[in-house]
DNA sequence: AGCACTTCGTCTGACGGTTGAACGATGGGT
DNA sequence: ACCCATCGTTCAACCGTCAGACGAAGTGCT
């Protein structure tokens, strides 16, 4: 059980106004109280301690129609800033934002399939926070955390990277190697669950609790909250849902099974729908799935019909995905994000989610609501960056805490702060 | 958020230390503090609310060792007793429990295709209660509440039966219909909640959080339990597990779909199978299911090839589809459970999990376990009769509590309790 | 200017909870 | 008779939320 005295109550207050205040962007204190439904004096008291460690301030008064004017309320963005790191197969790239998650600097390093070996991505990742660091200005020292997120499954607690297939690693101690290169809080996931935290804190989840975020690039996978937390599952491996089997004794997948819905829907399984259907079809690069999505995408706009054939068939396997979705959790939204939605959801995403009512039980479907990720930037990185947030914001409580250690949200693996 | 109050912390206690007497049977107030985390002063101060209210007793003491003896906790079972009916597509199953969750007497009649109008179904729960509490020699008054699972959607607050297609059933107001003839608190909910529930409280879920109970009789379907609470998803329709797609156009299912996961390992698709591969097979008994299971199972133990080559290829369909629910939830546990699996399990279920593997990312594969459900008696009926006991532990606190209503854990729709 | 009114925010006391530490209860062993 | 182990209770310290009273800070009207 998670509730165990006052101070978990306070805990969840304390979250939920801050909570609040980050999807609000500002607020007064009334407003937060009716949003959050705590009463005022509790608000009051919240936010009197969330002014007293500078994380908010008010930022201006401004006219109540005849009373007293209202105080709004704001992140403060110069108390600190976090890092946010996202290594995909292709690149790493790195952003650093003020405390209120606005972005201050980004900065993006290539990654070939011959340099992923953990030592290469971690030069990137200590070359990528330099470099973010220098062009915003920021020091070192105001940096609160840094979250980094790693495809494939991820131990938390450890700082340990299980299994990345993409990369053939398994048991590496990614934190571990990180952490003297990087003196900082560390905080590692992987993208699924930052994509899904980045939407939960400001795109679809500030009015749904439960919803599912689905991710369409190079990989395929989901993310969960159910009742406005994110499912991890018992080993952090739930959202795997691009390694269900669509077609029995299909495609062979790269994470060693077959008939996958990533092997369909990724963004090479695309690329291979294209080359079945026309091997030497001009939309092929070979050499780039981001070039041939993009052709595939002005072809779909000039009207192509091998375009629209495979984009039909796309849609087919996303729909059966999505159906198994939905059936399953019947969240209030699901959100499409990841490259190949934003390249091609003008087309796929309708045309997917229309063949899902095919796949989906039919009062589930009814109810659900799907939605095009509406964040701007890269969702994981800001992911990332938020469980760098969340870690910091954990940590604020401690000094009243006895045993902080039991109740942080995030895990940080640190090494000791003075040398 | 769920957190407001300190009596939320006391709710939550409460709830907990209950939650342990039910698993482990009977506690001292020691053991209970241990299992559930809290002090020994907070689980005195529980215990002797739940004594005063007749929930518990203290049934002996026993030696400690050259101590104090210990004092040994347990359910009062005479405080009162929940009914629990399962209304199935070919029989409604009443069973009344006493306060422990003991069955007292139970009730069985047939539902036949003809009479399955909302009014027949009401008849015959109302015969049953009568049956089961006559038998067990249990007064009307000492009835805390009546549970009932009805397949498809449920809206709980409306007491509604939204959708169940295999009775064509729609927006029927079900406890609306039933209330006036049993004047009792009831509850309404589908069996693939209801038997999550009582694995929950009684089989897997009293050492796992996370997991996921899957049912495999006439129709097919899921629970899921997060962090111990289980999944209902925004419109109460989480689970329809069985109505995913695993054969793209596929055999055509009752739900309306194609390709269902329902249509192949639900008892008609597997007699379905069996048809396809020897038409004239003498194991296909037409005009029942039960029997042709039966008489499937009665084959596999001789060594009957044809009823192998059919388990394996159930088994083949029904891996795919757990490895999509593994995927995306990552449960502890997976418990497979249902009248399919009470016949068939002793060869589907090592089958079928073994397949499994090959339609699950290899590391949240590797840490779930599978279990054939080791409930004794219909876990349907024992759930129903769970939503019953919840609402009357829920109800129970009431008097101290400002606003009831918002926190019961199940909503009940009562008639006034005097006439 | 004075006053009524409106709205925002704070203060206070009542109330409900958990918990460590001291203490009482209850047995066995010597 | 005395010590010791173990179970359970009492008590005071501490930490919360919240309703209601009150203070603060404006507008609009006379």
């Amino acid at each position: 059980m998670g509730i165990r005295s006052s101070r978990d109550v306070r805990r969840a207050s304390r979250f939920e106004v801050l909570h609040q205040i980050y999807a609000l962007g500002s607020a007064s204190r009334s407003s937060l109280a009716s949003a959050s439904g705590l009463s005022t004096p509790t608000v009051a008291t919240v936010v009197s301690e969330l002014l007293d460690w500078g994380v908010i301030g008010e930022v201006c008064t401004e006219d109540s129609g005849g009373g007293r004017p209202r105080a709004r309320l704001a992140v403060n963005p110069a108390r600190g800033f976090v890092v946010g790191v996202d290594v995909s197969e292709t690149y790493v790239q790195t952003d650093v934002f003020d405390l209120a998650l606005q972005p201050r600097a980004s900065d993006r390093q290539a990654l070939d399939t011959g340099h992923n070996h953990p030592g290469d991505v971690i030069d990137r990742i200590e070359r990528g926070v330099g470099a973010v660091l220098g062009t915003a200005g920021v020091p070192r020292a105001d940096v609160v955390g840094i979250g980094v997120s790693v495809p494939g499954r991820i131990d938390r607690a450890g700082g340990v990277s299980v299994f990345a297939p993409n990369f053939a690693w398994r048991q590496v101690p990614f934190i571990e190697l990180l952490s003297p290169r990087l003196p900082l809080p560390l905080y590692l996931d992987n993208p699924l669950k930052a994509s899904t935290m980045a939407e939960l804190w400001f795109g679809a989840g500030r009015d749904a609790r439960d919803l599912a975020v689905v991710t369409l690039g190079t990989g395929v996978g989901a993310g969960f909250a159910v009742g406005g937390t994110l499912v991890r599952g018992t080993g952090n491996a739930a959202g795997e849902w691009g390694h269900s089997t669509v077609v029995i004794d299909g495609r062979p997948c790269r994470c060693g099974n077959r008939g996958c819905l990533e092997a369909y829907v990724g963004a090479p399984g695309i690329m291979r729908q294209l080359r079945e259907r026309v091997p030497g079809s001009p939309l092929l690069r070979p050499d780039s799935q981001t070039a041939t999505i993009t052709a595939l995408a002005e072809a779909l706009a000039a009207g192509d019909p091998v375009a629209e054939a495979v984009l039909r068939q796309t849609a087919r396997y996303l729909g059966v995905g999505i159906g198994t979705l939905v059936n399953m959790l019947d969240p209030a939204v699901v959100v499409l994000g990841g490259w190949v939605t934003a390249l091609l959801g003008r087309w796929l995403v309708p045309a997917a989610t229309a063949l899902a009512a095919r796949h989906t039980f039919a009062p589930a479907f009814h109810s659900v609501r799907f939605e095009t990720s509406a964040l701007t930037g890269n969702p994981i990185s800001l992911g990332a960056g938020i469980f760098a947030l969340e870690g910091f914001l954990a940590g604020l409580g401690v000094s009243t805490s006895r045993d902080p250690a039991r109740h942080t949200a995030a895990i940080a693996t640190t090494t000791p702060p003075a040398v």
